[in-house]
DNA sequence: GCCGATCTTGACGTGCACGTTATACTTCCT
DNA sequence: AGGAAGTATAACGTGCACGTCAAGATCGGC
């Protein structure tokens, strides 16, 4: 047990642009731009400009992809609904009562925001699962429907098929 | 019973271009730009150039879309999709058929092949629908937690609250 | 204290999926 | 028959989400 593990000084984990990209798969390029749309915010930097991300932001990354990715969303629509979300509102709830200006009715308006936000994504998610799931089972029927028709190929053809079997997923 | 419903000719059924737009939701800018990148060919044209489109058509039309929106696909993408696709292959095999000139053996390759193909999609439907779940759930968890963030301010707070209960979906 | 790897801020380029405008036919309806 | 509405081709424009240099500053390991 060296010295550095007493201490119980919880040292910030952080990691550089390059470190990020790495990490989650995204350019720097990407990171550097999100920044500008104000996406994500380095949670610091050092004095020399460059960009530090703390684990939080690197979750973020991941919430921003799955948006966009995902349900389709545009950067812009990305933005709004992060901008609701819950860990945002709890951290604004939060710096706003430490800036001591917090009147509770306030608080719970912002409460209130994000809760209709978070509902009414979860509502796309339910509905983009539900459109998905429709194209899903049409795939699935054409799967057997396919499947069926290559059998009856082969008992007419006897056993001079392409192949052997029937194609299994890779 | 007027004459014209006692033929049993099967008129055939028609939309023109501004006709498909409105019934699917796409411009006919899209339409024509489909049709040059091969994703959608109309069955047929008048002798003025008129694009006319059939129901198959028309259902391929919410094909693409499923694919690019639910899936992400570029629309070179949706092409390979679509071109090994059930209903595209088993027309391929009828108009080869039709042509005469069919081994058995190239009849069952584009079977497999569409196998495969489908088997693909699928697969990706899959992952595509375990991540929106995983997604989803971890908004459903949410809901739940700044709901109960919120009764507790109202319990604190009395009956002093912004509006009355907790929001509900719209 | 050096030096290659990494980072910075610009600024311009790119691919995709269309939107928009212009001009000249067709089609449909009365 | 005639005019409004729809369609055709062609070409240019647009918004987004980055990619790709360029020209320097800075970091970190020896």
């Amino acid at each position: 047990m060296a010295a550095k593990t007493m201490t119980a000084e919880a040292k910030p984990v952080q990691w550089r642009i390059g470190e990020v990209a790495k990490l989650t798969g995204v350019t720097t390029r990407t990171l550097r731009y999100w920044e500008e749309l104000e996406l994500l915010q380095p949670s610091s930097y050092r004095t020399s400009g460059e960009r530090l991300y703390s684990p939080a932001d690197v979750a973020r990354v991941s919430r921003i992809r799955n948006l966009q990715e995902l349900l389709g969303f545009s950067l812009a629509e990305v933005r709004t609904v992060l901008d609701t979300e819950d860990v945002d509102v709890l951290d604004r709830v939060r710096s706003e009562l430490a800036a001591g200006d917090l009147p509770l009715d306030r608080h719970k308006e912002l409460l209130d925001e994000g809760i209709v936000a978070n509902d009414q994504l979860l509502a796309r998610l339910d509905d983009t699962l539900a459109r998905i799931h429709a194209f899903r089972d049409e795939r699935a029927a054409s799967a057997v429907h396919l499947r069926e028709k290559r059998r009856r190929l082969d008992e007419i053809g006897g056993g001079e098929g392409a192949t052997s079997g029937t194609p299994v997923n890779n």
